[in-house]
DNA sequence: CTGTTAGCGCATTCAC
DNA sequence: GTGAATGCGCTAACAG
């Protein structure tokens, strides 16, 4: 029943029009009278005209695909319940646009990655996240304004004051030997938090206990001894991700360390989950679907975001104090 | 530094033979002789040759995107963990071949919808889930072939033995009033779970107490409650879903009703921090990422996998008995 | 504002 | 085996 896939050709025939025209009316660029443009549109409309996204792109030499670029030293990043969500918001936004998303690993060195991508002409944009300053100030030219960056630089949330709150938090709670495991010390994004911490400590006059960790709970169970063994009365332990916090928790259950009477703890990122453990972990809420709008806007060449997205502490049964452990 | 980005022209001129004859070495694919490939290969790899990717796949017909589709009540459904680690997983597989990956939520009535993508030019296939029976019997003529399926006809877990399994560890530790919170009746992936419930109940005499849940916990929390109401002797409540299990600890614990003691629960997905709760959530575990890859290649063509990915059940915390709280 | 003319970069008929 | 020609479907430059 249904003739061969009608092609800007016909609608353009049918509207008695030229291809340019219809192309023009059809796009929305360009000039178009109005009687050209409701001739078209009604063409198309009647012969179920579908442009075809593949050749649109060709010819704008736009590219069919956004990079999800993950700098990272393992690659079980990949099924980071964060990078999981980011790409999930990514591909559920650039669907209307006949974009797709990839998502990949970069390793820690990844110069020479990021030139492959950079002639890779089937890319619309690459979002990067994991980066480090030194990575941004050596982009290949070839992805300069088609890049966005997830974190320091880009789009970003307030770390330094969800973290902060969260310490003002344990502070105000009576803790006073707050230990925190960083981020890894090659990403950026793991300057704000510490930053927020160090300020605290120095202000409260609070012992400055910092290890690093990553983003996977077997390094929180690593941070969590570490801490232990070398500042043994330390009263709380503030992470910046669920994953490492969840880590700390079972370390400090296997040694026998009651939470949060003992020690109290705090996550990051508001993990699926979070509020279901027992107590309930305190970590902070962000808004990973608009933090990766935002990301996909400013590759695609939006103005970057002015501000940072909300860190909302969400203290929980880990904390100690007002809990709730609902 | 940088000339221009070479072409297949320019490989083809820089190899002394037609683009025609570089095309079919570079593809791997029609009649060239050794030397001919020899030497396109070598001007390709000087030249720094990337093809294009865009270009090919117009040429081909082939489009540059794989659709995941999921069929759902709920637009949340894009949010759902499992939807995100199975999106992650797809951009991750699909990348290297130069296909992106878009998310797009269907609506349970979705004829019109499946009619529209398949005159998408742009996709190259489509990735169901949330699928029924007769979905499946009217797909669009133009989207078999290029079309899988997650769940219940496709690529698939052994929900019946994961479920089966967690439900006869209950029994083996004592459970005699065990409820169902079944997932939803117009999903296809529904029925394997209920069947084997029924055959357990039927087997061992016990009572059939089943309710209808989805994927969310606000359900498995009203569940909880329906349960208590119709049934208060229950002494466990099956789910299949993580966040349903997590709404039910929540109702119960608002309840007053202990943990494993007066009533059991299971849930099933293995969701990030299913096992960090308290007590621990049971549950079952499952090759999400494997899933994705045999959904992708069977979209691509391949044939479908002919066995059941395997359902694992963790029995944890939550079911009583052997638990390990970790 | 509109139509004409050229490509976009590659894959694929066909003859040779 | 190989090459020349043609087409994929649409957009962009250019005249008019």
């Amino acid at each position: 029943m249904r003739e061969v896939r009608a092609g800007l050709a016909d609608v353009a025939r049918s509207a008695g029009v030229s291809p340019a025209t219809a192309s023009r009316a059809l796009s929305g660029a360009g000039p178009v009278s109005e009687g050209a443009r409701r001739a078209v549109l009604a063409a198309a409309d009647e012969l179920h005209y579908r442009p075809h996204p593949v050749a649109r792109q060709l010819a704008r030499r736009s590219g069919t695909r956004v990079l999800f670029a993950v700098r990272d030293a393992h690659t079980r990043i990949l099924r980071d319940p964060f990078v999981a969500r980011a790409t999930a918001a990514m591909a559920a936004i650039l669907g209307p646009y006949h974009i797709g998303v990839s998502l990949t690993r970069l390793e820690l060195e990844c110069a020479a990655e990021l030139d492959h991508l950079a002639d890779d002409r089937g890319l619309t944009a690459v979002i990067l996240a994991g980066h480090d300053h030194e990575l941004l100030q050596h982009l290949p030219a070839g992805l300069r304004g088609r890049t966005s960056v997830i974190g320091v630089g880009g789009a970003d949330v307030d770390s330094a004051a969800g973290v902060g709150a969260l310490l003002t938090h344990l502070y105000a709670l009576g803790r006073r030997r707050i230990a925190l495991v960083a981020g890894p010390s090659w990403l950026a994004a793991s300057v704000p938090p510490v930053d927020a911490y160090r300020e605290l400590t120095r202000a409260a006059g609070l012992p400055t206990r910092i290890v690093r960790g990553d983003f996977t709970s077997d390094r929180g169970r690593v941070a969590a001894r570490s801490i232990l063994r070398r500042w043994p009365d330390t009263d709380a332990i503030a992470t910046v991700s669920d994953a490492t916090a969840l880590g700390v928790l079972q370390a400090l259950a296997a040694t026998g360390i009651r939470v949060p009477d003992d020690v109290a703890v705090t996550g990051f990122d508001d993990a699926p989950l979070a509020a279901a453990v027992h107590p309930a972990l305190s970590t902070a809420t962000h808004p990973v679907e608009e933090v990766a709008a935002a990301a996909v806007r400013t590759a695609l060449g939006e103005p970057p975001p002015s501000t940072l997205f909300p860190s909302v502490p969400k203290p929980r049964g880990t904390c100690g104090g007002s809990a709730s452990t609902a």
